[in-house]
This record gives structure tokens, sequence and C-alpha cells, in this order.
DNA sequence: AAAATGTTTTGAACGTGTTCAAAATATGTA
DNA sequence: TACATATTTTGAACACGTTCAAAACATTTT
């Protein structure tokens, strides 16, 4: 009565277990919803002792994570054939957008809590935390490949090219907290916000790429820069003031400098294509 | 016996121990989190029996509506001053923000509750909830007061006048986001923020207000106008179309709106004043 | 095969937020 | 003052997330 069933029976029987616990917590928080679903819930319906579930899910939010990670999968997959046909920019995170919405849309009556701990720092949910750097990483690696296939009327500078997927991340974030909140039916109003809003982005990019945009982008990504440093390392106490010096520098302007940006904004659109006639 | 002390007696017994409670509940906050603190340990504290608190809140997380409604009001205060002194829009938003900070600072190691819930649609800390309705008003009303009294160098248009406040608004909740992730000493990083963002806020301003940016900035404020419904209505469902279809009228622009409409900025600032040499 | 070691599973127990019926107290009325 | 009614206070009980020591089971070593 050896195996002939299962292949590698070391790692078997554990992850076969932990399967099991998260399908069925998930199968039930999909059913009645979060709260409403308690840990003895889930292991009664998956057969196991309440314990067993606390050893292989640190805790309830835990279980959460499990369903990041699924959809995630399921979003590489349903963008593929998108980020194949479509070149545009705006059609591409058009695409990209909606196919996630339309993956978590079975789970949205359980959805407050992704975002209820996304701004605790003692969370593991919290977007920011170290347990869920590599989920992150997928996430804006989508908006990378598609930055990366659309065909651009106007060049993307640099160093906003290489923030953009983490832009595009927050904005798809806050797109999360609207659906999290949108009660109309079939979550029309989220669709149209998506519509909507992925045309003024697809603008703003175009507009922050005019070259005369320059300065004030070059800014605010150093601005970012740092930001994301100090959530990334977590470190206690780090040098708090060095990166920021060199951002001093570009703020050398005195109490003018806002008319003098949009002079200089003036300046490099005059060299723009010449305008249809209105 | 008659009461020579307390003003109202009728009023006074309950409200008395609700500001016990609650004042007892935001010292162990500050001592040792939001977390540490049980519902018993404030009960025991303040000498009352556990069921009592609960008489005056209705959860643990409504005592933090408490700690809202507090530094709301030491903010209009600490506002005043500045205000009255400022008159850049730059520093008065500073100013405001610095203050804000400055007031929730001892707060800062209980703080992730406060957005730990932002996200929940059920939670009633929830800015969006229709019980924080009247605090989102009031805080929104400081950026009314720092708008109103500014001297603006562009003239900002009335429909983008009108939603700043909000827009200011979300700007604040970003950075408290920040500030509580925040582990530099004496919360250096998001003084610096602040003092960095301001200023590129103060510059965006001034670039929405320049007359040919108007569509864009007009078809994004209409989207907001109906965001913001949804969220405060809160109409389980509730003619999903029709607001949206005016929104759709701007939308009418074929696949080359993204140059067009640089075009336009290109000559809306051709008549701006002359440029100094670079 | 037996013993040693490692992995998984168990369920009782604990802490904490919350509820609720009953008691205590205050206020209004005759 | 005595009774009725409203408000406030009490603490026991409950539900649920979580912990943990011990039991059951699996694998490796001798």
């Amino acid at each position: 009565m050896s195996s002939p069933k299962s292949e590698s029976p070391k790692l078997n029987k554990g992850q076969q277990t932990k399967a099991l616990i998260l399908e069925t917590a998930l199968e039930l928080f999909r059913e009645r919803g979060y709260e409403q679903t308690t840990m003895r819930d889930i292991a009664e319906k998956a057969n196991v002792a309440l314990g067993n579930t606390y050893y292989y899910f640190r805790s309830k939010e835990h279980l959460i994570q499990g369903f990041y990670q699924r959809t995630q999968e399921e979003l590489l997959v349903a963008s593929t054939p998108i980020l194949e046909k479509e070149r545009s920019l705006k059609a591409r995170l058009l695409g990209v957008m909606k196919a996630r919405f339309e993956l978590i849309e079975p789970y949205h009556q359980f959805a407050g809590v992704l975002f209820r701990t996304a701004g605790d720092p003692k969370s593991p949910l919290n977007p920011f935390s170290a347990e869920s750097l590599e989920l992150r990483k997928q996430n804006t690696a989508i908006f990378e490949q598609v930055l990366q296939g659309a065909r651009l009327r106007i060049a993307i500078p640099k160093d906003l090219y290489a923030e953009l997927p983490n832009l595009l991340w927050i904005y798809q974030m806050g797109v999360i907290l609207f659906w999290i909140h949108d009660k109309s039916p079939n979550r029309i109003r989220t669709h149209q916000l998506i519509e909507h809003t992925v045309d003024i982005t697809a603008k703003l990019i175009a507009i922050a790429s005019v070259p005369l945009m320059k300065p004030l982008i070059k800014k605010t990504l150093n601005l970012l820069a740092t930001f994301r440093e100090d959530l990334n390392n977590l470190l206690p106490s780090s040098n708090p003031d060095l990166e920021l010096d060199e951002l001093d520098e570009l703020d050398e302007l005195d109490e003018l400098d806002e008319l003098d940006e949009l002079d200089e904004l003036g300046k490099s659109l005059k060299v723009t294509k010449p305008l249809k006639t209105e």
C-alpha cells in the first residue's frame, strides 16, 4: 500500500489540509461574508479541529492573503489576451482594470476587510507590509506590462515611466476603495468610474510627459522615491534627512515659482504640433 | 443639598459619566495604545461597571470618534492665528497641516485604528459613513478657510474652487496614512513630506487654473461630483446611469484627444507672461 | 522491529468585545 | 411624602479569535 496516488507524500499531507482549509474558508466568506464566518465554522466544515486552522494560518486575517494570491494569479491569466490584442495605453489599462474587477466581484460582500487593515502598520494585510511585498510586486508588474506594450504618441520620460506602475497601483487601490462602497446594481458605477478615470489617467500621463512639466514631475518623483523607501525599508530610524537634501536643491525658487513654471510650460508647448481650429 | 456646583443636573449626570469614560479611554490609549487597552481596563480605571461603557459608547471603536471630535476642535483653535497672519496659499496650507499633525502626534502609537476601518463600509469610523459626515464637514471647512483668505496670482475657476476643499481633505488623508507608517524620530519624515507636498499642491492648483486645462478639469470634477453623491447618499440603488450621461458629452472626442488637448493647453499658455531666460 | 525524531491534529482554556435582564438611582407626578 | 416612570448602572453570560500542552501520526535512524 505504497502511494501510487499522491506525488510526494512528504510535502503533501500538510499542503492538502492547508488547501482544504483555505478553500472552505473562501467558500464561506463568499456565502456569508467575513465577519459572519467564524473560525469554528471553517474548522467544522473542513472537518478539522479548531486549532488546526491556526497551524496553517497564523490568524483569520491571514486567510485573506490566500484570497489575494488566488485572484492575483487569475488576473495574470485573464490579462494575457488583452495585452496581446490592445495597443493603446487607454485600452490596455481599461482591459486590465475591467478584468480585475470582474474577478473580485464574487467577493464584494466581504471586501471590507481588504481595506479595513490597509492602514494599520501592525497588520500583515497592510499593503506596505513585508508580508505583502511579493504580492504588491506581482501587482505592479501587470501595470508594467500595460505600459511596455503600449504604443504612445508622446514618449514618457524615463523617470516617470519607471514610477508609473506604482502610481497606477495606487490608482487601482483608489478604485477598489470606491468599489467596496459601491451599492449600485451589478456595480455599474464602478465600471463607469473605471471607464472615465482610465481616460483621465491616460491624458494626465500625456500631459505629464510634456517636456516642460519636467521640473514639477522630477520633484514629485524624487519625493515619491523617498516616500517608498520609508515604507519599504521600515527602518525604525535611518538618517532621516539625507535623501531629501537633493530635493531641496530643486526647491530653490523664490515666491514667484508658481508663475515661473507656468511660463515654462507655455514655452514648451509652443513647439508642439499646429492646432486645429476650434 | 441642592446643586450649587453643577449647572443643569438633568443633563449632567449622564454627560459627566460619558466624559469621564472618554477621558479615561483616551488616557489609556495614549499610554499603551488601542489594542492593549481593554474595555475592562477603561471601566476599572473610570470606576464604572463594564456594561456602563457600552451604555455611552456603542462599541470600542466609537470611543475613537470622541478622539476625532476632540482634535477637530483643537485644530480650529490652533489654525486661527495662522489663517489671520498668512496670505499665500502655500503658507496657509502649510500652517494648517503642521498644526494638525502636531495635535495628533501624542496619539501616534494608536493611530493605526484610525485608518484600519477607513475602508470598511460597515464601520462607523469609515470617513464616508453617515456618522462621520458632520466631522468631515468641519474638516473640509478648514480647507475652505485656507482658500478663502488666500491671495492668488491666478484666479481659480469657480468649479474647481468649490471642489478643492474636498480634494485637500483627500490629500490630508494621504499624509495621515504616511504619518501612521512613519517610524522616523519625531516624525521628521512626515514634516518633510508636508513641506514638499504642500508646495507641489500649490503648484498643481496653479496649473489646473490655467484656462485651457478647463476641459480636463471639468471632466474630472463632474466625475468627482457623481462619485461623492454615491458615497453621500448611500442609496442602495438609484438611477445609476443618469448623471454620467452629461459626462459622456465631454467625452465625444476620437482617438486623438490626448494630443488635441495638449495642443489646446499650448495655445492657452502662449498668452501668459514673457519668460525669463533659462 | 524498536526507538527517536519530526510533523500534524486535537480540544480545552483564556482574553476580550459585546449583550442583556435585572437592580439601583434619579426625576416627575399625585 | 408616596408612587410611577425614566435613566443609569451593574455584573453575569456569551461568542469568537487565539494559544498551548499534549496526543496522534509519519518518517528516519539504529
